[in-house]
DNA sequence: ACTAAATTAAAACACCTGTTTGAAATGTAC
DNA sequence: GTACATTTCAAACAGGTGTTTTAATTTAGT
């Protein structure tokens, strides 16, 4: 049999319409529909819309965050020093392996984390802090440990400008595609934006502090 | 008398909520109603919610863009070398003079411009494009110039990855600073994002190709 | 001061939102 | 097969949205 259940019908739709159009311009009317199933069953199965959104993101961190988390252990523990390549690398396997959770897992799930970002509803940096704060910490201290010469302020803003390049990047990565196809007949896939990404952020957490940057 | 006119009660109290509240979840109800004036006078002055984002956007651009147009336009007929470095300063001056069109013309009008690109409203791309196209080409042929060892693809997705930072540390400016100010008792005004923002900028554009990035 | 245009005002409009209700249908255990 | 719990369904609910309408008011020109 392997019938899908309403819920996982639910959150298959839930997730390609927030994805592309984000979670506030995306009714559960539209949702329900898409899904076949009746309206009131997303309040039935979820409660209501904010856990629905909660779920669907759940679905994914609940199998990245813990091989991420793993995967920062051992770079913390291994005493080697990291260089910061090394350790932004660290995300690529892990976010390539969500293609087993959905068909374009990794792909759908970036972008709804941008989404996540962008609309800023409040509950859900509240839901990841509390659920996954450990493990950011740890990726924070590896960064440090890779930048020696930066203090700690400094790392904040360049993490957070670094956060802004990703979270935008996915969350409108599908214009981005569609733009490089046409203007320079290149197909990326997602695993050719992370490859780009990378050494970019890294060369921008790790440039050196200017005159200019220290003043103020 | 110099009394301020419906038109810019309205402009000023939009920009105010748009900026903190983003364009989707600010009404027109609340606008109207901290502008003190009739629900109907948006409508009858502006037309349309629309048209109203277009025109509390348009009170900084028709300022910032075409002195950034002037800018530019020195910068390529001066026959020197540019590094990239001073083509992204060019934005500061005009930027920080944003400054006398309102009171925190700057921060508004940048947290804006995050908000605008963030909540993706189609309108407001094709509005920026066509309006002020120009002088974008104009920007991309300086740090073309600037980085002349970068294919025209690369410098597209690099761009764009800047265009994340920038926008999304201006959408969530205040949120950042906030951080700031209680985990490193650092007090940064919009002045100081900024100037941090143009080595990290500078130095992940101009990174050097790697192999990784090249492959894809 | 009179007229005509521009502006303000209150109310209604049509539509969409997330959520709840109560009955019908389905599944499950004994 | 009967009782019970789970799930589905259509309908209604309460509230919010941008926009329009129509009348009242203010402003400006002669």
């Amino acid at each position: 049999m392997n019938k899908t259940t309403t819920q996982d019908k639910i959150l298959d739709a839930a997730e390609q319409l927030f994805a592309s159009t984000g979670f506030a311009d995306t009714s559960l009317r539209q949702i329900t529909s898409m899904a076949q199933v009746n309206l009131a069953a997303v309040n039935y199965h979820f409660g209501s819309k904010k856990e629905l959104i909660q779920s669907v993101l759940q679905r994914y961190l609940s199998v990245l965050m813990p091989r991420l988390d793993q995967e920062f252990s051992q770079l913390l523990s291994s005493q080697k020093q990291n260089d910061l390549t090394a350790v932004l690398s660290v995300f690529i396997k892990p976010l390539l392996e969500l293609n087993k959770v959905q068909h374009h897992g990794t792909r759908m799930f970036l972008q709804l984390l941008g989404r996540g970002y962008t609309d800023v509803q409040g509950h859900l940096r509240w839901f990841f802090n509390h659920h996954y704060g450990r493990t950011l910490d740890k990726f924070v201290l590896l960064v440090q440990q890779a930048c020696p010469d930066l203090p700690a302020s400094e790392i904040f803003w360049r993490l957070h400008f670094s956060l802004g390049t990703v979270v935008f990047t996915m969350a409108s990565n599908q214009a981005l595609q569609e733009i490089a196809a046409a203007d320079f007949n290149e197909n990326v896939e997602i695993e050719g934006v992370i490859h780009r990404l990378i050494p970019y952020l890294a060369a921008g957490i790790a440039s050196p502090l200017t005159l200019s940057s220290q003043a103020h």
